[in-house]
DNA sequence: CGCTAACCGAGACGGTACGTCACGTCTTCAG
DNA sequence: CTGAAGACGTGACGTACCGTCTCGGTTAGCG
């Protein structure tokens, strides 16, 4: 979950016989996430402050600086936390499943920690290739494994074709995510209007009836 | 454009005949709005300041301040100019209408200015209501714009049918609009991956089939 | 007294009309000397904090920064002020002068403030020919004015001979400095033995009589 | 030499019949006083870390604080070393003695080591009694051997007369050691000019013949 | 010859201070 | 009254050492 850029690598030398020193204490990891999240909640993303997190976390502040980078890295691993309790629910229709998704999806980003942090690190990672990677293994690429398994289970149901090639088959997966994932975002966080059933229901009868069009 | 908090309102006193004293120059604004947009191309968000961007234009830190309330506002009038690039071309069908604007509105958000502004703007508008203000007016509600543009040019052409409705007409706009800037803007700096002509033909048919689907 | 290492130059530069800007707080500079005095006193020089001397100023840490360059430049300014009170006395003879001047001597050096701080600075000094050159003008040559202070008036009342050689003169006076205040500063503070009234007396005798001898 | 405050005392308990368990490396002690040596040459009291001397001496920085309080303890143990090369020479007359022996002093104040450790500690020994006790007796004590040693020779050749009150005769030795100590010490560290012949001869014709009148 | 106590290396830990940077405000002088 | 210049209080930054601790792994010397 979290890299921990400074730690030797376990495998790097065969001449390494164990992990030497003290070991890194798992208790802290967590309460540092925890406590970012806490204060991503009170202060949000711009008035946070690794000294503040430190503080609440009951660490050092040079502790928080021998696992993360800096601001955005560890607010990035505390987030996907988050990101992790996204599931696909299985209601029996294709149509069902999309609207519970993405009302889970924009519920989750009503949250304050998600609201203000999801942006900013976005923001960040404009100008930080590394960061973008970081973004996209935490986060990204767990959601977009939510539209690969409604996929899935949509064509053993039967709801849609299995697709002959496998590049149009991502390509189709790719340009699905950024249009569900991009316009919860931004109907939450640009627009600023509520993601309810209504609109979820209309959104995924847009999205499903023009995904029947592609494959003409 | 820039709002000018502590400049004396002309009307508040009936006595005051016109603005008193050395008027402020003009000049300054234009050259303070570049000097930003130039350093974001070089810092990136994150690393401008409000002291870079005074030295840059040739003048006093002071006289940002008597202009601007801080750094975001300052940037929101900077990048603001740029969206105002953005047009609807008129290419005879809705579907080529489509396909062109958001090839125009991807190309705007790869420049690097926009592209480390807009999402830090959003972001720090999450947590300021003032901010979320500006940046709809000098930004969002400009692009919303050119889908009622393109709605009322594809109605007029016959492609669409006039809506009976005006709350739903309303809420369809919001919807497609929500659905086009946050697709473009999620592959464009989340999923980091290029807008071209076969990803933007893709997503306007998604779109505009879809779309038919609506009025069912 | 003190140096602003990053004040421009007055006569620099013709161009320079005079001083812009704010100016520097003068009450600033007072309270800082003092307030590192009382934290010498307290704390030591080795517990001495920049940070600390600032909060007893009720100044900003950068307001230091921006006159001294560290902590070694701002004790050695702050203990300069206290060797300005060493003055020579007029007792009438040169050995009752030079008896009150050796005590006057060990009460300043008895001070916890000199104590902790002069062999401090002396020690930073091995390693920085600027520092040294501070404390030469800040302390040290006026201490050695004493000296050639004393010599004169001995020589006005006859007690001394004037000197032919005026390079024999000088290197007479570095000799007896070093002789007093090396004297005075090792049993102060190396041997950690008080300088009383019988110690002054029986070390100006050893020093006048040999000094008799230096002219044969 | 070293103290060793965490040893168990070997008469603590009658139980023990001697140290058990492993012993203390004999190698790593003189390592790290090496280490220490040269760490001062290179970097000077102040920059000098005890991090940096553990890495030097190959040894772990537990090790270190196994065997020395802090800095200053194992910097007064690394330089006492160089202090006892220091010897008293028979050249025939106490003159010629002095004479020596001042630049044998000298000499050793050159050395970047010495010049940089000995005020440091110096200066911590002021707010610091145990470290005061151990400058005593590892490096001061020492040096006032040479007085009483060169006294003693200069009676039995004659040049002096053996002094009848014991009190007196530690007077003038504490005297004497502070004058000659301290005269170097402050034209070397403090004034920062060298200690040449030239100055040695003079230096001790003032000594002696003062020395002389101190007897009458 | 095997126990076992004390050692050793590595390195993480909670702290404290560092010196720098940017913030947004202020005070001065010049136009 | 504006504008440039720059000092000011504030507060976070990321780093460096401090001295302590917790590990796994030696290495004597006694039984």
């Amino acid at each position: 979950m979290s890299k921990q850029p400074t730690r030797p690598d376990v495998a790097a030398d065969a001449v390494r016989t164990g992990p030497r020193g003290r070991p890194r204490s798992a208790e802290a990891d967590c309460a540092i996430l925890e406590a970012t999240r806490a204060a991503l909640v009170e202060l949000g993303w711009s008035k946070l402050t690794m000294g503040d997190v430190a503080t609440r976390a009951k660490v050092a502040k040079t502790t928080l600086y021998r696992r993360w980078a800096g601001k955005s890295e560890l607010v990035v691993d505390a987030v996907a936390d988050l990101f992790d309790e996204l599931e696909l629910p299985d209601l029996g229709s294709l149509k069902a499943d999309v609207e519970c998704v993405v009302l889970r999806f924009a519920a989750l980003l009503e949250r304050p920690e998600t609201r203000t942090a999801l942006m900013a690190v976005v923001a960040e990672g404009t100008r930080d290739e590394a960061l973008r990677g970081r973004i996209r293994s935490a986060i990204v690429d767990r959601q977009k494994g939510l539209v690969l398994q409604g996929r899935a289970r949509a064509q053993a149901r039967g709801e849609l074709p299995y697709e002959d090639d496998p590049a149009t088959a991502a390509r189709n997966a790719d340009l699905i995510f950024d249009v569900i994932a991009g316009a919860v975002v931004h109907r939450t966080l640009v627009s600023a209007e509520p993601v309810d059933a209504a609109w979820a229901r209309c959104f995924t009868r847009l999205l499903l009836s023009g995904l029947a069009s592609l494959r003409n």
